[in-house]
DNA sequence: CTAGCCCACCGCCAGA
DNA sequence: CATCTGGCGGTGGGCT
């Protein structure tokens, strides 16, 4: 995470607080050695200190942007306005452009898309920022297409993510990419985040659905269908659930989750189904029970559908891939 | 692989 | 007037 001196302490925080949780809850659900995330927060200057222009509270960077040393899998930007005075600007950028080659992917939160910008690694891709800086971003970078709606937009393996909070929304998206739906819900679930906002959804709205939060229904149902896999998922029994009728579930479902209330059953199903796969050595018969689907039959074309293979190989695959 | 069935999804409309 | 809710029926895709 490369962090300017007055990010923000949420933009730097927020997704090292996500990665660190993914770590623990991936250990809690007693999955091997494996550490999928070492997170480093570089400074933008020589100064270590990150120091909120907000508020004043401060983070300690891990050491400075020209002392990264090895590949970088994935680089966050978080901050961005304030760097252009009294650093190496043409060293940091070279060194973003350099880092951003290698890296698997590239991210921002709120105005690190500036930075980005500056770096030439946005041209012509779909991107956005805080809403605030929306219209300057355009301006000062016309290549880009700049969306001011989204909470964060992936173009390729380019994420940029809206204001302060979003970059925790961007976090967990990544770790979901990395691990399944199930342990990015785990996260979630662990920090209290509302969950798994989507990013199509609008940055203006955000602040509104958060309000109705606290009584909207659907707020834990995606970890209660998590836990109960094996129960009867269909949109009847969900709506009765969540007392509401079958067809305006469904509405609001896809408004919240942007899916469709079978496909994130599935997805989920399909996640889990691949951890018992990977990490224990039940038979095919007890995981496609135990998730929920109605056959190994159902399973198997499941997961044609989602990674083209069959649930055998893609065990196979996992536990080569382990030994 | 096929046939029949079921269910999710969505558009439309009416009422709150 | 705008937004939300609930019911109905067609359709297509998936399951048995």
């Amino acid at each position: 995470v490369l962090a300017t001196p007055s990010a923000q302490s949420l933009e730097v925080a927020g997704p090292v607080e996500i990665f660190a949780t993914a770590v623990y809850k991936l250990h809690e659900a007693g999955r091997g050695l494996s550490v999928p995330y070492k997170v480093t927060i570089a400074s933008c200057t020589k100064r270590l200190e990150i120091r909120s222009w907000m508020s004043g509270l401060t983070i300690e960077a891990n050491c400075s942007w020209s002392a990264v040393k090895g590949p970088v899998d994935t680089l966050i930007v978080a901050g961005g306005m304030d760097v252009w005075t009294g650093s190496d600007i043409p060293g940091l950028l070279a060194w973003i452009r350099k880092i951003s080659r290698h890296a698997r992917r590239t991210a921002s939160v709120c105005t690190g898309a500036f930075m980005l910008a500056e770096a030439g690694l946005l041209d012509g891709k779909r991107v956005t920022t805080h809403w605030y800086f929306s219209q300057k971003l355009q301006q000062d970078y016309p290549k880009l297409s700049v969306d001011p709606e989204p909470l964060f937009i992936r173009d390729g393996n380019v994420v940029t993510s809206a204001g302060v909070t979003s970059g925790i929304d961007l976090a967990l998206s990544l770790v979901e990419e990395d691990l399944g739906s199930d342990i990015a819900l785990r996260v979630a679930r662990a920090l209290v985040l509302f969950i798994r906002r989507s990013g199509g959804q609008s940055q203006f709205s955000t602040a509104l659905a958060f309000q109705n939060s606290s009584r909207l229904p659907l707020r834990e149902l995606p970890i209660w269908i998590l836990e109960n896999l094996g129960s009867d998922l269909g949109v009847e029994a969900l709506a009765a659930r969540v007392a509401m009728s079958p067809r305006n579930f469904s509405r609001n479902f896809v408004n919240e989750f942007a899916t469709t209330p079978a496909k994130f059953v599935e997805r989920l199903r399909v996640d889990t189904a691949k951890r018992l796969l990977a990490e224990s050595d039940k038979s095919l018969e007890e995981i496609a029970f135990e998730c929920g689907f109605g056959s190994l039959d159902t399973m198997n074309r499941s997961f044609l559908r989602d990674t083209a293979k069959l649930p055998a190989k893609f065990r196979r695959r996992a536990k080569a891939r382990e030994s």
